[in-house]
DNA sequence: CAGCAGTGTGAACAGTGTCTACATGGACGG
DNA sequence: CCGTCCATGTAGACACTGTTCACACTGCTG
């Protein structure tokens, strides 16, 4: 439990602002971007529902934060991959990086929806909150992984512009269609193919 | 104007179920999803809100049957592409396809996110609600269009099982990415471009 | 022509986001 | 050490939502 379940003591809370987001991020979790609700947040925080008012502008702007929260959670994920790839391993490491994705995807798929489905605004990407340990963003690590395979020589550079947008696409739309789309029950192996059978129609098609 | 707006003479409304379906397309083109309240479609069709329980088991009932319709249109779309392409061009009639199904997205962003985020349980694609002019399902005029390209020897028949699944990813990935991701204010000629990119990375990578 | 099944009504309930006037108490200056 | 100020939390309201239930009204069927 993250969240002040105790009776609170003092009048003040010392930290609603992390407790709601951590509630938020539980809802999250648990449903998805409708769940998140204003009122249940400030309810496990042991709140009035007003008093969110005072850290978030709307429940907008919560599921926003939890939104940026939870994509560091994906460039944790996806670093985790990265760390079992060679550095000199171009198109291992794009792999990883589609992998952590995936992986992130069916493992939390709460967390995943209200990351990339309340703001895929990417245009900030650089956004620190947004970031694993690494200090990057998904995004980033996107292209430091394509910038690698530039380098390698696996990649024309008049090809590179715009590859993020192609890569990011095709790997977006996959895990849709295994989180709620017809492929929805496949089993785990079968999932793991799906991964690396669309990861080398990239990795072709670029 | 599809909704009944002028003051009903008689106490039943006639086609009601019919009425809802309109309004809730018409509050789902505007609005998407979340635009799609079951009090207002009763509203337009000057009819108490109890009222649209004799037709729809509830809310998600109403939107589910938005969504097949909103499916027939996509269906529709990609039949006007297909039109202007050859029979025996294979690889044409795939990004016809592809062509009809992103720019239905971009032309209509409030129904596509009705018709594919709602239930993109493609599983009863069959289903003729989902059908265009021709009697084929979005789904099945991707499947045969793959189809075509096997009969051309333009894609050896062991890549031929999942295919529809790697191609339906990429391509709604780059929808979802210039509906309201980073690439949303693309002008154009830009997005027309990033369309053929797509749809020739995936034929090449299939 | 009687009545019955289907359809629409009205009023209610619980739940939501959001706003406002008010209460509280911790930090800081005298 | 004490008073005051202001960020923070409260209480209560409002408008809106989905959903249900007892009831009213037809129009078709026997």
């Amino acid at each position: 439990m993250t969240t002040t379940g105790a009776r609170r003591p003092t009048y003040h809370h010392g930290d609603l602002r992390a407790a709601l987001l951590a509630a938020g991020t539980e809802l999250a979790r648990q449903g998805g971007p409708d769940a998140v609700v204003l009122r249940e947040a400030t309810r496990r925080a042991g709140v009035a529902p007003g008093a969110a008012y005072r850290h978030f502008a709307d429940r907008d702007a919560l599921l926003h934060a939890v939104s940026q929260t939870a994509q560091a959670d994906v460039a944790r994920a996806m670093e985790v991959e990265l760390a079992a790839i060679a550095d000199d391993d171009a198109h291992g490491r794009l792999r990883a990086v589609g992998l952590g994705y995936l992986r992130f995807a069916h493992r939390e798929p709460g967390l995943f929806r209200v990351a990339f489905e309340v703001s895929a605004d990417l245009a900030d990407a650089a956004n620190p909150v947004r970031a694993g340990d690494s200090g990057r963003s998904p995004f980033q690590l996107l292209s430091h992984a394509l910038d690698g395979l530039v380098e390698a020589r696996a990649l024309a550079p008049d090809r590179r512009p715009g590859a993020e947008f192609l890569a990011w696409a095709a790997v977006h739309g996959l895990a849709v269609l295994l989180l709620d789309g017809p492929l929805r029950s496949l089993d785990d192996a079968t999932r793991e193919r799906a991964y690396a059978d669309l990861l080398a129609m990239v990795e072709k098609g670029l």
